[in-house]
DNA sequence: CATATATTGCAACAGCTGATGCAAAAAGAA
DNA sequence: TTCTTTTTGCATCAGCTGTTGCAATATATG
């Protein structure tokens, strides 16, 4: 992730604040406000660096944004490769568990849902660009589902797969509007079951 | 819906557009746009009202947009007392299927999704009165499910028609992300092939 | 120390949005 | 006709947002 190609051709003033933990940080702001409610200025308090240095470093804002739905996607590929590892179906139900487990804190920014599930409903249409990182981020948990499902000997895992993709998206829909993890729980609660129906 | 309680008091210049015509006008508009993306300019393009006349009859932003909720939940409203009569599940089926009928026409606002669901994901938190109006309309469809699934003598129906508000809600998330309705087709089959299941 | 270069803070700007003030217009009532 | 009341069109305003220009600053290099 960490860009190690220093320019050392000739170095001027350094910068005084991290790259990669000032990404982390808006990634904070953007998964809480979406991106139309995020302004430059809550982008200056959140990470710290005035508006100028995070325009000369990271772009505009449609280019921070897609740096940050970077971050996010790397974010939930290490996630699966420790929870998919092997990929079986008994990870997609510890996962499918795990989303809707409780949570009542509001500073929890797990209850504003997913970022991606809701950058769709912002500007899916809009951008190009964003809409291709959000078909990313699509294509990898589809591909985890299936390999999951293929793996544990299951027919059709591409059809299963797309499935459990819509469950999944469903429920992380039914968590940013109750603002709660625990709005999920049906929807988990069915999809663990009817994993369990396949495996038999 | 409409206001037949006309003020026969004393009556002076006249308005020279129908309101529920230009709701259902506004209802395009926001369901396409959502609500932060609708400019006033555009509600006076599409109904031919300057801004001053639908602020004098509709109120602000925010009140127009709850008349405008209310709008399209009694349209579904509509819909729902003609398929589910009587509630069956066979009519929960139908419903499904035609959720996930093939549109290419981008002229088709249903291509956009469902305007309640996305106005949780725009400004669901943010106002206590749009939240209610979008709780109101899930809560009627919460209760078709249930009235359907108890009307058909299976068990639970409670959990059944919380599963399938969630499947909906999938689905219609599903349409947004890929701008059209064919999108929605192999969650809606889930749904159809799992009631025929509960059925038997 | 002197120089070059990247960074930073401050300020300001243009564009857009929702809302409003006001006078003219229109139509029924007297 | 004259008056009263509501509507309408026009213009404008304040507020916010993303972006950028510019001078000051800090640091590596020679």
């Amino acid at each position: 992730m960490q860009q190690l190609m220093q320019k050392e051709v000739k170095m001027a003033r350094p910068r005084n604040f991290d790259e990669d933990d000032a990404l982390r940080k808006m990634v904070q702001v953007f998964w809480r406000h979406g991106f139309d409610a995020t302004t430059t200025r809550m982008l200056e308090e959140a990470t710290g660096i005035g508006v100028r240095g995070i325009a000369n470093v990271f772009g505009d804002k449609e280019d921070i944004f897609l740096k940050v739905l970077n971050v996010y996607t790397e974010m939930a590929r290490g996630m699966i490769a420790q929870v998919f590892d092997p990929p079986r179906l008994e990870a997609a139900q510890m996962m499918f568990q795990g989303l809707a487990r409780e949570t009542d804190d509001p500073e929890d920014v797990t209850n504003c849902g997913c970022l991606m599930v809701n950058t769709v409903f912002e500007l899916g249409r809009a951008s190009p660009r964003i809409r291709a990182a959000v078909e990313e981020y699509r294509e990898m948990w589809r591909e985890t589902f299936r390999a999951a499902t293929e793996a544990d000997g299951v027919s059709d895992p591409e059809a299963r797969a797309e499935y459990l993709l819509g469950i999944l998206w469903g429920a992380l829909s039914q968590i940013r509007l109750m603002g709660s993890t625990t709005a999920a729980a049906p929807m988990a609660r069915i999809a663990v079951e009817t994993i369990e129906g396949w495996k038999a």
